[in-house]
DNA sequence: TTTTTGTTAATAGTAATACTATTGTATATT
DNA sequence: AATATACAATAGTATTACTATTAACAAAAA
């Protein structure tokens, strides 16, 4: 699985320097999802992270120019990341019902393993998406960012599921709006069903939203 | 129409003093809208608010503790009003099926029309819901915040709409994780198709996004 | 009328935050 | 060995969210 590592490439305009060259760089990445985790994105600071890994608050704003665009970097580490799954786990797939079908478990399920060998805990990334990802777009500067290409890797792996949907049922109307409420309803159903329980049906013992956005899905599009 | 007013009823631990108790509440409210609206709730701050409502920023904390509880102020009183719309709006309705698509039109539609006798704009504060509102969760303190009542009033929302699925088929086994997922989905569906709209599949002229959930909420329950 | 009481808002702060300008230091190149 | 470059650390600034204290003012009581 380690061989995955290297299709996930994060565009280079997210950082002023590539956190991957340096022992520092990875550091800051790898301690930055675990301490976003534990305090949550607004109690986190450079100061404390800088502490953290042993070194100065100044020397990561010259990785990241921001708090904000150092989420964005790790929701596209994530994307990518998921979009290399993707495409290596469906292209044995022969149908496009199989194919869709792999496309929302992974995407709807949740991360348990990790992959030791990486910086990166992918568990915890995934955390992070779920409780602290909208953040990234629910900015004023959505507009400005979305033109330097902030979410294009979001929006590539929506298409490619719109694809697997269209394969199916060329003339179903809505396909990249039932696979991005899927994605972002995945989320914080994954949220309510921790936090605020009542606003879900989940059980215990089973992934019930797995179920629920597969059937939704087919349903739909039948 | 401004008798429901009256029926907007926001919990008053919520804020320290009762903004519609005094005009300068008033003013905290209202105009605080508005801004949060102009410059996006992070850039909003209380002194800027203070300046302009030719009062101080200290004396907005005798109404509110802290700018997140008027932005939880801010999301009961919508739901408070939604649900005030959803009663009223369907009590005359005699089918399961009619109050459903009631209930779908209301949490889905955009909001496009003020009630000027209020000091409270509804048609922005229907933006804040949607470019602000899950701001008010997505934070550490949810679990505590959820105790204290804080996301009382939606509940209760999702919990009446999921009743109307249930009148349909008794035997729907996600009837919350449907409506919350619609209400959530409706609410960035809007954002994206005017920010990302490569996400959607909206197109000008009609509410798409209002076909869309009427069209998978039918499918999902018969 | 004067005094007391309670409610209101304004003043003036504090600690912490996000971010930056500048300086120091190690490494590589010539 | 001298110079150039890349890097991180120091020490800041402006702004933020929030608070402790004081002042204003009205209604009620003496």
């Amino acid at each position: 699985m380690e061989n995955l590592k290297i299709n996930v490439v994060v565009d280079s305009s997210l950082c002023l320097k590539n956190p991957e060259s340096s022992e520092l760089g990875k550091k800051i990445v790898g301690k930055g999802i675990e301490m976003i985790n534990e305090m949550g994105y607004e109690s986190f600071t450079f100061k404390k992270l800088g502490e953290q890994i042993g070194s100065n608050e100044s020397s990561i704003y010259r990785y990241f120019e921001s708090k904000h665009t150092l989420l964005v970097y790790f929701v596209n580490w994530y994307w990518s990341w998921i979009e290399y799954k993707l495409v290596f786990g469906t292209m044995n797939l022969n149908t496009p019902e199989e194919k869709l079908n792999k496309a929302i478990q992974l995407l709807v399920e949740d991360v348990k393993e990790d992959n030791s060998f990486s910086y990166i805990n992918e568990v915890l990334l995934n955390k992070i998406i779920i409780s602290e990802g909208s953040k990234v777009y629910y900015t004023k500067e959505i507009d400005n960012e979305n033109q330097k290409g902030y979410y294009a890797t979001y929006k590539r792996l929506v298409q490619r599921i719109s694809d697997f949907v269209l394969a199916i049922q060329p003339s179903y109307p809505y396909p990249h709006m039932l696979i991005s409420t899927m994605i972002e309803g995945a989320h914080y159903q994954r949220y309510f069903s921790k936090h605020l329980p009542s606003l879900t049906d989940t059980e215990s013992g089973e992934d019930t939203i797995v179920k629920f956005y597969t059937e939704l899905i087919q349903r739909a599009i039948k």
